[in-house]
DNA sequence: TAGTTTGTAAACAATA
DNA sequence: TTATTGTTTACAAACT
């Protein structure tokens, strides 16, 4: 990404000993906040079409914006349809059905055509309940996508009579991409409703009938199709003005407004095999399936193209009085040319629009169902992390959707203060530090924020290196992989490089719980877990039971695995008992320092007993034997030795006296 | 108010 | 020679 380019251009300049490359960091630093390609590029259909800085409105930019409006119309009539399969609404035809007397369970009511199958749904209802329900909502939702779409196109009629007359100095070309803009939002309400419906026939929640499909489906266009409409293709078909050219024109613009549709950029190069009337073969177009599923089938005398006497290509209106005359004028009027060809590919581009939009619409549905339905469970938002791929992080939840399901709001976290927030200056982060939730949970839970937006964790580097560590199986990253996880986790050390790497540097030098080990492959840094709870003693304000606790927790949790994994067989009594030996509430537990534990009232990690251990036995094991030329190195440069390199051979009962004698009284101080 | 913790900057040395 | 890594010192700000 841009971001990564940019930090490895200030990466490699002159950087280290001279501080030229600081200076850098630091201008870079004061000025530009927020303006990184991270949050240009951050989470976000929001991204999309960026408007013009000019003030006046491009023909695409209105688009974009009915189109927005018209989705979000969309949206919200899609929650409602699925939030009210059966809730008590004012409908008429509600009311009739409701004289059958169907009861629908509340949690059916509440579950998406998505996530309630027509089987599970024939389960949970009778039969004959089913079938009412089914009537119902189908009349319920006809009627809904009636007055939807009538508004909808009645809104877009208004605003194009008001374009039109604006416009009407304006080059009559302009005038016409306008209006073809407006078209062809038309046309995409006309496929959404017509999208729509077909998706509940496919879940069986209204069995298209005939008489159904030809109505609402057919009558809704002309009903509100505006009388000037239909000249809007005939002049955008105009002699003078190649269709193909504004067809491709209007290509361009989809792309502009089309929110992820990378394949509106590529038109399809080759012309499909037009016939007279149907469209082209192998095009997934509602139209092509409503035709199968209807037309062809019972009435052979209808055209997918006519209804109520009327030709229904794209803005054609041509009245006819039967069949034979609407075929005649088909194969006239809208005859394989250039016209109908580009026609054609307009009407495919918006199906294919349509599509996503709609892909995209129900997974957000599905998205914030799921997320609806596992709020129950979720009694606090930060005492329960949350898991986030591999990280060793303590919970025992379910992540919600993080990805483009469920995309991430740059907002700021809850419980993180404003100083939490980078801004001028270096910041004094620690009272976020104490106020904020555990550095996993918290990391865990806000895993996207960071690593989407340009906010500084409210973290000091000490403890976000140790989460660094911890995090790998090994317990150990060589400097460099610190730097790629910061960078990786934290959008806001993707810049001012020179800057915190040194910071990190030297929290890596100036803190003892940070232990150099050498290793075969070279240095890597660990984390003495002891020393890093010395650091800053844990206020122990809360009640008895949570100081118990949190004593007992830090007991093993502030344990380095492999030392654990050493003193397993020592004669520690804390460790001997029951709840540490128990491998599965020890490893859970163990990423978790008394900072993760939490500030008093936080949950304490007791509770995650249920979480499944991160970490099996072997894993420690796996640990244990990481250093293999270590001890001396150890020695000398530090005066005690550390817990961190985790030779068994080395950790031995001094140790054990050592921290028998230190931990209770130093998580009691 | 003094001491501590943390972030930042910078100088310097060792090493690849 | 250069970049990276690691250590150390100094200073300022926030916090205890």
């Amino acid at each position: 990404m841009m971001v990564e380019s940019a930090s490895e251009t200030i990466r490699s300049a002159p950087s280290g000993q001279n501080g030229v490359g600081s200076l850098s960091g630091q201008a870079d630093g004061g000025g530009g906040t927020g303006a990184t390609g991270t949050a240009a590029s951050g989470p976000g259909r929001d991204a999309v079409a960026a408007p013009d800085s000019n003030g006046e409105m491009s023909p695409a930019e209105l688009l974009h914006l009915q189109q927005q409006q018209a989705l979000q119309v969309a949206r919200q009539f899609l929650l409602q349809q699925a939030s009210g399969l059966s809730s008590p609404g004012n409908n008429d035809s509600k009311q009739t059905a409701s004289a059958s007397a169907v009861q629908v369970p509340v949690s059916v009511a509440m579950m998406s055509p998505q996530m309630l199958t027509p089987q599970q749904m024939q389960q949970i209802l009778s039969p004959s309940q089913l079938q009412a329900l089914l009537q119902q909502q189908q009349a319920l939702m006809l009627q809904q996508l009636q007055e939807y779409y009538k508004k909808q196109q009645e809104q877009l009629h208004l605003q194009l009579l008001t374009q039109q007359q604006a416009g009407k100095q304006q080059p009559k070309e302009a005038l016409g991409n306008k209006q073809l803009a407006f078209q062809q939002q038309l046309l995409q309400m006309q496929q959404l409703q017509q999208q729509h419906l077909l998706s509940l026939q496919r879940q069986g929640l209204v069995s298209l009938q005939p008489s159904q499909a030809s109505g609402p489906l057919q009558t809704l266009p002309q009903a509100v199709c505006p009388t000037d409409l239909p000249q809007l293709w005939k002049g955008e078909g105009a002699p003078g003005q190649p269709a193909e050219d504004s067809v491709k024109q209007e290509g361009l613009d989809l792309t502009g407004t089309a929110t992820t549709a990378t394949s509106f950029a590529t038109p399809p190069k080759v012309s499909p095999p037009l016939s007279h009337h149907p469209l082209p073969n192998g095009q997934p177009t509602v139209h092509t399936s409503r035709r199968d599923s209807s037309s062809h089938e019972e009435t052979p005398s209808s055209h997918p193209l006519y209804g109520h006497g009327e030709c229904k290509w794209p803005g054609c209106e041509t009245l006819c009085e039967d069949l034979g005359q609407f075929i005649k004028h088909l194969n006239t009027e809208h005859a394989l040319d250039d016209r109908s060809t580009a026609q054609c590919r307009v009407q495919m581009q918006v199906v294919q629009q349509l599509e996503i939009q709609l892909a995209k619409e129900s997974e957000r549905l599905q998205a914030m169902m799921a997320h609806l339905h596992m709020r129950p469970s979720e009694p606090k938002p930060f005492s329960q992390p949350v898991t986030v791929s591999a990280d060793p992080f303590p919970d025992g939840l379910v992540h919600p959707p993080t990805s483009a399901a469920a995309p991430v709001t740059p907002l700021r976290p809850p419980g993180l203060g404003s100083a939490s927030l980078h801004g001028g200056g270096p910041a004094r982060r620690r009272s976020s530090d104490k106020f904020c939730s555990p550095i996993s949970s918290e990391l865990a839970q806000n895993h996207e924020f960071y690593k989407n937006a340009d906010v500084r964790p409210p973290f000091t580097y000490a403890s976000l290196i140790r989460q660094a560590i911890l995090e790998t199986p090994d317990r150990q990253l060589t400097l460099n992989e610190i730097y790629n996880w910061f960078t990786r986790m934290f959008a806001y050390f993707r810049r001012n490089t020179a800057t915190w790497k040194n910071a990190v540097r030297h929290n890596l030098s100036l803190h003892k719980c940070f232990v150099r080990v050498e290793n075969v492959k070279g240095a890597v840094w660990t984390v003495d877990e002891r020393e890093y709870q010395k650091r800053r003693p844990p206020k122990m304000t809360g009640s008895p039971t949570l100081v118990k606790n949190m004593i007992s927790g830090l007991s093993y949790g502030a344990l380095n695995a492999s030392y654990q994994a050493a003193l397993a067989e020592s004669s520690f009594p804390l460790l001997n008992s029951p709840s540490v030996l128990n491998p599965g509430s020890t490893s859970s537990l163990l990423p978790l320092s008394h900072e993760d534990m939490g500030a008093p009232g936080e949950p304490l990690p007791s509770n995650g007993s249920s979480s499944p251990p991160r970490l099996s036995p072997p894993q420690y094991s796996h640990q244990v034997q990481v250093k293999e030329e270590p001890a001396e190195v150890e020695e000398d440069r530090r005066p005690g030795v550390p817990l961190g390199p985790p030779n068994p051979s080395t950790v031995g009962p001094p140790e054990d006296r050592e921290l028998e004698e230190e931990l209770p009284g130093e998580e009691l101080s």
